[in-house]
RNA sequence: UGCCCGAUGGUGUAACGGUAGCACAACAGACUCUGAAUCUGUUUGUCAUGGUUCAAAUCCAUGUCGGGCAACCA
């Protein structure tokens, strides 16, 4: 940012790659490289497909395929679907797109996926047989749609049999036993670090029951499969912790087949085994089950290397909340129009937002990685945003609030062409052509009658450039009987536009416009933060400090080249905000408010 | 309560026993056909108390404060 080499303007085939970071993971996966610990990094992103990915998942997704990325690694995406309640289809394929968005042109290439269908491979490895379940990666996105061979993520659920292999090998080993005792009990005896009274069960005894709970004999609730540990050790996970639940429902992937289900300590660190994971990289709330992760893989003698879990500190930013029940509340009464709303901080509704892929990437970077749980300023996501659309959007003029303006001494009926400059922070992208007429609109707050100290816009008697344009003085204000000005009366200095004899006067300000004859109309949906305060949910009911003004919509006059406004582009309406074409657009323009311009006119007025 | 983890300006981070640096924010100025961007400058920090050491943000001890876990959720 500081360094004046990227203030040249790059070819946007190549985009400037984050410098990267260094963080206390980097470096011990870097240490592991440097001694050739493992043949080759392999992380996983593995969210539970019960909700939509906010912008804490795209710092998990960031860390895990940035690693994979910068030590020339694989990063599966996995669904970690071993609770059918809970979870759907539509999930799954909401957290595919976003992902796919967030990579793409950046580390898709590094995302490893397995063939539709594909079960792990089974062979024998040092005389013991081991499951695996190899990444294929390497591709883009398009490369993948138009190939012919169907590729999906990993998911949990695709080990269910290699996961009660698993587990009937510690029944075996005397390392799990089949509890009956009521969930009440369990959680009393566990409490109170007394062993279940089933503890001693045989293995032909545990064996059999486990085997009829697979068959769906026993309802649910009445038995659970449990590890055999330490039932009065100090970290509660290890104090006879359940493996398998029996759960009378089917899944979005498995159907009806199975009626007992793995619990997220089972079945995670076996997923990551057979996917043949190194570094399994999760948030700080399972630092206490990391002994557990390692005693499951360490009490089955498997074959190959074991991976290892290592947490950091999950995202909190101000102004939101980010826990999916909380999001979901929000969808479910309404209080947003859906998942991707824009003012959402899922990754859908930051997209629709008009936030970039990079941009939010770029965020990611900035905040770093930690074991240390702060609250992250909303300020730097929002400069990370003006960041990267200041080097990338096309620069438009747009009236949000008009008031119209005559130039008196300019012919009616007289059109002509000016030139304006797509983007000055990138000459490459041009221009066009803006008609200028007698008729005209200004914003409303581009003029006060009484004008405030340091005023540089328009006022009666001042001088003012319109942008592209001419000076003009204002002469007149006409008001309607009310007293509202309806209307300002001006003249310009004809010479003063671009290359004319008076081009190079200087008058204080400049100020947008579109031509009343040519404008084209744009809802524009204005949003601003959701919240009132930093901390929403600090005091427990988040609802009361929604902020009511997040959404004011309105109709905007635009210059007529935003007739052909596209999805792909982002714009400036220069002045006030940038700006991107929503997904509503069929019959009409809509644009979405991204973020607005830094305004310290705005900050100084308000001080005064 | 038990166990685990953490603490560097207002915020987020770097420094791996040897000059406390970066980004955001804030403030001031320069520039400006965007009161944007850019440029220049300024303010502000090692939780506390001891100890080890020539030297401590860093190592040790104690304390304080904060977070997490204690689901047949993940």
């Amino acid at each position: 940012m500081s360094n004046p080499i990227e203030k040249i303007p790059a070819d946007p085939a190549v985009p400037v790659a984050p410098p990267a970071p260094s963080d206390f993971i980097r470096d011990i996966v870097a240490a592991h490289v440097a001694e050739g610990r493992y043949p080759k990094i392999h992380t996983r992103f593995p969210p539970e497909p019960n909700g939509y990915l906010h912008i804490g998942h795209a710092k998990s997704i960031c860390l895990n395929f940035g690693i994979a990325r910068e030590f020339g690694g694989v990063c599966n995406l996995r669904m970690d679907d071993t609770n059918p309640t809970k979870e759907d289809i539509e999930y799954v394929e909401s957290i595919q797109a976003d992902v796919n968005w967030l990579l793409g042109g950046w580390a898709e290439d590094r995302l490893g996926l397995k063939h539709a269908g594909k079960a792990p491979e089974e062979k024998m490895v040092e005389g013991k047989k081991d499951f695996f379940q190899p990444p294929v990666f390497g591709t883009s996105e398009s490369e993948r749609q138009h190939s012919a061979i169907k590729l999906e993520p990993f998911y949990a659920s695709d080990y269910f049999d290699q996961i009660y292999e698993f587990a009937v090998a510690l029944i075996k080993n005397g390392k799990a036993f089949v509890c009956d005792l009521t969930p009440d009990q369990t959680d009393e005896f566990r409490r109170n670090g007394k062993p279940s009274p089933f503890r001693d069960r045989s293995v032909a005894e545990n064996l059999d029951l486990f085997t009829r709970m697979k068959a769906g004999e026993f309802p649910d609730g009445t038995r659970v499969l449990r590890a055999k540990i330490i039932v009065d050790a100090p970290n509660i996970w290890l104090r006879d912790p359940l493996l398998y639940r029996i759960k009378t429902a089917d899944h979005h992937q498995t159907g009806a087949k199975w009626r007992i289900y793995p619990m997220y300590d089972f079945a995670h660190c076996l997923s990551d085994y057979i996917e043949g994971i190194t570094h399994s990289i999760c948030t700080l709330e399972f630092e206490v089950h990391r002994p557990l992760y390692d005693w499951i893989l360490e009490s089955l003698d498997l074959a190959r290397p074991l991976p290892h879990q290592y947490e950091f500190a999950r995202l909190s930013l101000g102004y939101t909340v980010m826990s999916k029940r909380k999001l979901m509340q929000l969808v479910e009464e309404n209080l947003v129009t859906g998942w991707d709303d824009p003012r959402m901080p899922t990754i859908c509704g930051i997209r629709r937002r008009g936030v970039t892929a990079q941009a939010l990437r770029n965020f990611a970077y900035n905040i770093g990685i930690t074991k240390y749980n702060g609250i992250t300023d909303v300020s730097v996501l929002e400069h990370t945003i003006r960041e990267d659309l200041n080097k990338h959007a096309q620069r438009r003029l747009a009236v949000l609030r008009p008031i119209k303006v005559v130039i008196t001494n300019y012919p009616e009926g007289k059109v002509e062409e000016l030139n304006a400059i797509n983007n000055p922070e990138d000459p490459i992208s041009g221009g066009r052509k803006m008609p200028f007429a007698r008729e005209l609109f200004i914003e409303r707050d581009d003029f006060q009658e009484i004008p405030p100290p340091k005023f540089f816009r328009l006022k009666p008697g001042g001088e003012v450039r319109l942008k592209y344009a001419f000076i003009i003085k204002c002469e007149e204000i006409i008001k309607d009987a009310a007293g509202n000005i309806t209307e300002l009366r001006c003249t310009a200095d004809l010479d003063s536009k671009m290359g004319g004899a008076t081009s190079a006067r200087k008058v204080k300000g400049t100020i947008h416009w579109v031509s009343a004859a040519h404008a084209v109309d744009a809802e524009v949906r204005l949003y601003d933060r959701l919240f009132t305060v930093p901390e929403p949910d600090a005091d427990g009911d988040f609802k009361k400090h929604l902020n009511p003004h997040s959404l004011e919509v309105i109709t905007a006059k635009c210059e007529p080249s935003l007739k052909d406004a596209n999805f792909e582009e982002r714009y400036q309406f220069e002045r006030l905000a940038y700006f991107a074409l929503d997904k509503d657009s069929a019959s009409k323009l809509v644009f979405n408010r991204t973020i607005t311009l830094k305004d310290a006119w705005a900050k100084a007025a308000q001080k005064s």
